[in-house]
DNA sequence: AGTAACCTTTACCTTGACGTAAAGGATAGT
DNA sequence: ACTATCCTTTACGTCAAGGTAAAGGTTACT
């Protein structure tokens, strides 16, 4: 199976864009584990490269590495209990209610810098026309 | 004029849930600058204000000071000449390029989430399921 | 005019998230 | 078997974003 393929971490670095410091610091911080070879080398699968890219998907827009590590706990979470499973649950409720925020204030955001768009374009249109006049009408304005 | 009331910082950043260190740091890296009362304390009006709330937000969803600068420096562009609504303009594009990006992350991570969590109720329905039948047919499973 | 509750600056401290370097083992190719 | 290029752990360094404390000035209230 080509899909089981094994690798190391300067490989699975370069493939995420990130150091390999890095790897092994989530490593370190409980976000991450990894099988080792003989030798000790860690080996990564595509299992792994997806838990990986969740992570940086977090981190890309703000979050925690702490933060991170409850949603993957939840995602982690082997249904086996009821209760269990309605923990999970609850925590991600409150991550969604995290997340909803984050949309809502990027959202406003867009929305902001979007209008300052427009009334610059305004502006500049306005400037550009009054530009046009002068060197055709009058050399010099008041 | 109501609106026109100057507060001082710690008033200020009661208002915003905040600390009046992080107003003192945020002025510190330019992101925002005060009138001073005669003896000294810092005054500030709406205005300060909603630039406060606007850098929050960007804090709130992970971007950096220097990122909020960068937006603060295209709002505050004062539209007197082309060149310089141009260059703003374009400030703006790349602003904009990456809150997209980031909103498109936010409404994955939003979707996994999402999913993951279905999948637990699931599974939890039919523990459930299973719990009550243990109760009623029979009191004890192979 | 006294004083509590604010504010000022300066300066060192902390925490998260890595960067970087050292000293040495593992793997792959020849 | 040699060697280049990985990898390992350990450990100190760094940078952003503030926290916190000290020493003292300002306001508001009585």
């Amino acid at each position: 199976m080509d899909k089981n393929k094994l690798i190391t971490i300067g490989k699975m670095a370069a493939e995420l864009g990130i150091s390999t410091r890095t790897i092994r610091y989530y490593e370190e911080k409980g976000l991450i584990k990894a099988r080792r070879s003989e030798g000790g080398y860690r080996l990564y699968n595509r299992h792994d490269r997806r838990r990986l890219q969740l992570i940086l998907r977090g981190k890309h827009f703000g979050m925690s590495l702490e933060q991170i590590l409850d949603i993957l706990g939840v995602a982690d979470t082997e249904p086996h209990e009821a209760a269990q499973i309605r923990k999970a649950l609850s925590y991600k409720k409150r991550i969604m209610t995290d997340l909803q925020e984050r949309l809502a204030n990027i959202q406003t955001m867009i929305h902001d810098v979007e209008q300052l768009g427009k009334k610059m374009e305004a502006r500049l249109a306005e400037l550009e026309h009054q530009e046009k006049n002068r060197s055709t009408t009058n050399k010099e304005g008041e």
